[in-house]
RNA sequence: UGGGAUGUCGUCUAAUGGUAGGACAGCGGACUCUGGCUCCGUACGUGAGGGUUCAAAUCCUUCCAUCCCAGCCA
């Protein structure tokens, strides 16, 4: 990633860490990435990583990966370890600095204590339907708990006691003394401490009580050392109390928090809840299903890190709500892998064609470019025959204007192998063409011809004697409409699910070297778009993942018709 | 209707009082053994009104629009 030398673009963030370089508040800095491990990443979470890793790397800083896992219930080994894997496949690293907010829950409650005795937090009984009552609303003041005003060493006993296990859950929680008449409702007293009687992935069953976000977060970065807590705009509201604990604690620094717009992409959902329903309702085939926005997805699908790692470098970081097309997704990928995906030829749609003046029984080997991008690539042997199958599509018995491909008399160059001409065609009883007679000019072996004669239209094709099946699984949009976020009254955006987001294409037919690739490969079909070999892929059956289209300015053009 | 934020080409994003720039998408063309790639060209924008200034996307002001907040979630 080092050699990833290009002129990075300025963001409001940038701007910030340089006025703080350049005022000495900080000589280094350390921003972080603070996932809870309730679900599996996504491409904005992408955004977030490459944010913060990549401020890390260009300011020569650091960056922590650390676990925000304060709520037990929702929290599972099975997310910490899908995180860390989706981070360094993405090409990031952490190096030591891996941590957990559960690392820190001696320290916070030693904290919590001292808020107790400075008289600035009271254990609360009210419960949870009470606490919603006193909170007040968006445009009427809060009213103080009737427990506000307890003695310290009330307090400090009670809550003891609350760690201790000694009180059901719910029944009592740990709130700082700020201000119920605050108009904003996060200062309003907020609860630091809740009892939950649940075992910790990590500690077990050594606490009773948790701490909150609001509470652990900003103790948790002040611990650590994190000079910018880069986080999401829906936390704006939070910083007065981010900088209120840290304010009233003996911390040894007090990190500046800094608020983004979060990604949103077109044709697709960004919330982990969302996301949970897809999987769990089996609407996609588990987080890796290659239509969703998970990294675990893209992967499958066939998705590169540096071309999320770009999508993340052009998307840009700011702090206006935004959509991004989700075509700038495919351009990236188009981009990374136009100049390292190996050329090969299938046919998605086979239409059988047949040279009737090439010699029966002859199977002759020819040689193929792997990457016109890259000559080091090599070249591939592939086999001819009289036998072949075209793309149905290639072929137009009434070529329309500014048609190149097949069509009767026409001559048209198969990529890599001979000039061809159309001569007849066979028709079912429905009219329906099923075989192409073709003549082919020996003279033209290659895919050229000494005389120059320009020939526009060049078609994939394969050798029916060694082609091999394929099962293609094409892909669209999961969703229908652009924004998920426009949902019409009454509708769910499970109304929006694409029911062609996945067909499957069992009559593909590739060329034979297709056997022999691995899961994760990744090829250029040519004319056809950007395929990898699927996690279900086997020599037997090879299975491929559409990962993008090509452009396709052919059909562009019809579109305009 | 309280508080917090945000409005720049279709989309994303620069500009730090001094020529509104880039990218994607679009359009047109060149090239091409992929209607791919590449290259060239081109159109399109400061939410609205008022003010300050030689000069305003930027400062002031009044509107308007959108987003977020009433979990013992993060």
């Amino acid at each position: 990633m080092e050699n990833e030398t290009k002129t990075v673009v300025s963001n409001f963030i940038r701007n910030i860490i340089d006025e703080d370089l350049k005022s000495g508040k900080h000589e280094n800095i350390v921003t972080r990435f603070p996932p809870e491990p309730n679900g599996y990443l996504h491409i904005g979470h992408a955004k977030s990583i490459c944010l913060n890793f990549g401020l890390a790397r260009d300011y020569q800083g650091k960056c922590h990966l650390r676990f925000d896992d304060t709520n037990p219930v929702k929290e599972d080994t099975e997310y910490v370890d899908s995180i860390m894997e989706d981070v360094r496949w993405l090409g990031w690293d952490w190096n030591e600095n891996l941590f957990y907010a559960s690392d820190y829950f001696d320290q916070l409650y030693n904290y919590a204590e001292i808020l107790i005795k400075d008289g600035k937090a009271f254990v609360c009984e009210l419960s949870m339907e009470e606490l919603r009552e006193y909170r007040g609303t968006l445009t009427v003041a809060g009213k103080n708990s009737p427990y506000r005003d307890r003695s310290v060493d009330e307090n400090l006993d009670l809550f003891r006691r609350m760690r201790a296990g000694e009180f059901p859950d719910g029944s009592k929680s740990l709130r700082a003394k700020i201000d119920m008449g605050s108009p904003n409702l996060n200062m309003r007293d907020p609860v630091i401490y809740r009892i939950k009687k649940t075992d910790h992935h990590r500690t077990g069953d050594s606490w009773q009580i948790y701490p909150m976000y609001d509470y652990t977060h900003c103790i948790s970065d002040a611990i650590e050392g994190i000079t910018h807590s880069i986080c999401t705009l829906e936390f704006e509201d939070h910083r007065p109390l981010y900088d209120w604990f840290l304010d009233q604690l003996p911390v040894p620094c007090h990190p500046r928090q800094i608020e983004f717009a979060r990604l949103n992409l077109s044709y697709t959902v960004m919330s982990k809840r969302l996301l949970l329903d897809l999987v769990k309702n089996g609407y996609v085939k588990g987080w890796d299903d290659p239509r969703m926005p998970t990294i675990a997805g893209m992967r499958r699908r066939g998705f590169t890190p540096e071309a999320i790692r770009e999508f993340a470098d052009r998307i840009g970081v700011a702090k206006a709500n935004s959509m991004v097309d989700f075509e700038l997704l495919n351009f990236c990928v188009r981009e990374d892998l136009n100049r390292k995906a190996l050329r090969r030829m299938a046919v998605l749609d086979p239409i059988k064609l047949t040279i009737t003046n090439y010699p029966e029984d002859t199977i002759e080997e020819l040689d193929a470019e792997n990457n016109p991008e890259d000559s080091a690539a090599g070249f591939r042997k592939i086999s001819f025959s009289k036998n072949l199958y075209i793309e149905r599509e290639d072929f137009m018995e009434e070529p329309m204007k500014g048609w190149f491909r097949m069509a009767p008399g026409k001559e048209v160059r198969l990529k890599h192998a001979y000039y061809v001409t159309c001569n007849e065609m066979i028709k079912d009883a429905n009219g329906i063409v099923t075989e192409l007679l073709c003549s082919y000019d020996p003279a033209s072996r290659g895919g050229w011809s000494q005389d120059g004669r320009k020939i526009k239209g060049t078609m994939h094709w394969v050798c029916a004697e060694t082609a091999v099946p394929l099962e293609a699984r094409i892909y669209d949009q999961l969703f229908t409409i652009a924004d998920l976020g426009a949902v019409e009254e009454g509708k769910s955006y499970l109304d929006y699910l694409n029911p062609d987001s996945l067909i499957i294409n069992t009559r593909a037919l590739g060329e034979s070297s297709l056997r022999d690739a691995s899961a994760g490969d990744k090829f250029q079909f040519l004319r056809l778009g950007y395929f990898s070999a699927d996690n279900d892929y086997s020599p037997e059956k090879p299975v491929f993942n559409r990962i993008s289209t090509l452009r396709d300015s052919w059909a562009k053009q019809q579109k305009k018709q």
